[in-house]
DNA sequence: AGTCGATCCAACCAAGCAGTTGGCTAGAGG
DNA sequence: CCTCTAGCCAACTGCTTGGTTGGATCGACT
């Protein structure tokens, strides 16, 4: 592969990412993509093959840098949380990227479920781990509960905009939702370390 | 306007939701919304303008619905958001519009904005006054964060099932996850109530 | 220099699309 | 019985779309 080819795959996965997480994979249009890209769009089938399988390739480059961004820090899963809630914060993309596959694929199954399986059981594992605890069910719950809570205003900016008042973006307006969100997941937490302390 | 027209008109909105809610605004077919509704669609176009338009149509009436459908019930804020919860259990349709919508319109502002607007600040009045408090910005954090909690494994379905485990439809499990939301809500509540006791 | 394979692109194609039009039908009012 | 109007539809239109194709370009190897 000369190190052409990289680099226009490099450029079409760019551009297809901005344009899948804007319009999603029904509304994107595959010439915006290729010109955005600057290349043309035979490229894009010679490559990836149709648009559904380029927009699964955009996911799935999109979750690896999610996953290597947002780890798990030392001993306070709190500001794990927060740190998915920043993260949804400056990159909105990722996830409209994962709504519109929510929404495309419903409950049928996505492309490559197993690998994605696989990353979220070591983050529950951790999560677990940090709480002290075995990851049962109950953790899970948790855990899942708590990326909706970080994940739910950039998910549905409307409602946000609304209900948290039009001054959703000032600085000072994010800091302050995040100490909730901080103080919110540790009174939630609480409930399963010391289940009935 | 004769009996037919209001039957005509609310066949298309059926099948307009019907259609939306699979497919959002980019991916329903006009055409197939007439099918579905056994009517031409060129009635679509007398009626309601035009696509998006009737898509502003159909959410405007399915959130009448929510609001009549879910509402406060006595002294028991958990209950409201396991209600929440349990509608978008039984109708995902009604989340997916907004949803569809919510990535539609991104950060810019939705048609008729002022209206929801007065009904969520109705539904936050009420939150607050069972919660016993004034309904400052935290409260409405706390409302707002309960509702993403409630509508988080219907909003990701894919995710849910991942890290809930594939059984997510049985009835127990769904009964289980039920109780943990009313418990997790119960949790988080205490924090505004009694902020430091 | 000549061949070969890979990268790339302009132009093309057939299908699908939102939206329109012209006319048919039936019931109300005279 | 005739006319007028509102509801409805089949057929059409023109544009957009995802996907394809034939050939041009270029570096590598002989």
């Amino acid at each position: 592969m000369p190190p052409d080819t990289a680099r226009t795959r490099a450029k079409l996965l760019d551009a297809a990412r901005a344009e899948f997480a804007e319009h999603g994979i029904a509304g994107a249009r595959v010439d915006r993509i290729a010109l955005r890209a600057g290349v043309n769009k035979e490229r894009i089938y010679a490559y990836f093959g149709n648009k559904e399988q380029l927009f699964q390739h955009v996911l799935s480059e999109s979750l690896q840098e999610l996953t290597a961004v947002v780890t798990m820090p030392s001993d306070d899963p709190a500001e794990y949380v927060a740190q998915i809630y920043d993260f949804y914060i400056a990159r909105p993309e990722l996830l409209r990227l994962l709504l519109w596959e929510a929404l495309y694929y419903g409950n049928e199954p996505i492309p490559d479920e197993e690998r994605r399986a696989t990353s979220y059981a070591v983050k529950l594992q951790e999560f677990a781990e940090h709480l002290g605890v075995q990851p049962t069910p109950d953790v899970a719950q948790l855990l899942f509960s708590l990326i909706g809570v970080a994940a739910w205003q950039s998910t549905m900016p409307q409602m946000a905009r609304i209900i948290l008042g039009s001054e959703t973006e000032s600085e000072q307006a994010q800091a302050r939702r995040r100490e909730h969100l901080v103080e919110f997941t540790r009174q939630s937490i609480a409930s399963v370390k010391q289940p009935q302390a």
